[in-house]
DNA sequence: CTTGGAATGTCAACAATACTGACATAAAGT
DNA sequence: ACTTTATGTCAGTATTGTTGACATTCCAAG
């Protein structure tokens, strides 16, 4: 509650921006932001008999083709329960190719089908126009504070395994 | 999908921060960044018979004291149906109060009580720790940045709501 | 080669949160 | 008087998450 080791702070003197009230808003603008971040591709979702979670599953395979079922568990923070559901149905309807692995032969590695990226094309286009639009109008230095932000807020844990996505 | 009108940008020359890579860590950034800023509360909800729904219905109340159950829809962008079933709850356990309107005798006014004070105190406290520690370790810069991404990133009629939390 | 454990899949039950549609009541506005 | 608004409530359903239990497959160690 206190304000904790200043001594550590790299940016030393003026920490008027810690206020409460600074802190409520942005808590708030995590809200409202995020709620806005999700609408354009829940609308879409909403042609298909697909949801948001097929989504992120989706868009996980596609961004590391050829993962297995137990990384993308831990990205996603899901039970394999809830996450096989959801994986049966891309299955079942060809967006979602599940391989079984060459080296270790009880692993899936999940690919995409051109019907699997072609959703993943339309729900990634709209989500990065909103996008894409929040950044232009705040501008690059906006955008890296941003990203410094929002990386100290996320787990330690999963701060690794991002960097493990982009490698 | 093309890089649009260049003509309105306000930082003229260097878009470079716009590609769609850039754009993509953005998304990622936003999902994983979103799952730590709600697992600290949800991990004290989990001691209560509350989720989310309840915290957020809290904190809206003691943003704004007697708000309106109409007002409070509006924030939180669900239906009358999905939030009475939070409301009642919260009102018969004693943690919210429903007075009728004094201008308008329809509308019902809530508050919080002690209780709820206390329950939305030890959310927000948890919730504000890592706020405050994003915040710190990314500076005042970064945090205006952070500010004006996310304020982009909302709908716009949600940017007035916002406005009319302030005053 | 057998056994242990890891990776995966599946079934069932359940909980939280959202939705739609329908209907009721009270009070405000015209 | 009539309509609209604000609120509450009931019923049904969908999505997404959870636990717990159990089966299968298969790598790896003994």
């Amino acid at each position: 509650m206190q304000d904790g080791n200043v001594t550590s702070g790299n940016h030393g003197e003026d920490l008027l921006f810690l206020t409460d009230d600074n802190l409520l808003q942005g808590i708030e603008l995590m809200f409202f932001a995020y709620k806005g971040f999700t609408s354009d591709p829940d609308k879409i979702l909403q042609n298909y008999t697909y949801g948001r979670a097929h989504h992120r599953a989706v868009h996980f395979i596609n961004r590391k083709r050829g993962i297995t079922v137990n990384n993308l568990l831990d990205i996603l923070g899901v039970t394999k329960q809830s996450l096989n559901r959801v994986l049966r149905q891309l299955v079942d309807d060809g967006l979602v190719e599940s391989r079984i692995g060459t080296t270790d032969r009880r692993q899936r590695n999940l690919y995409l089908t051109q019907k699997g990226k072609d959703l993943e094309q339309e729900l990634s286009d709209a989500q990065r126009v909103r996008m894409r639009a929040a950044f232009r109008d705040a501008g690059p230095d906006a955008v890296r504070g941003f990203r410094a932000v929002l990386e100290n807020m996320m787990d330690p844990e999963m701060r690794k395994r991002v960097q493990g996505l982009k490698g």
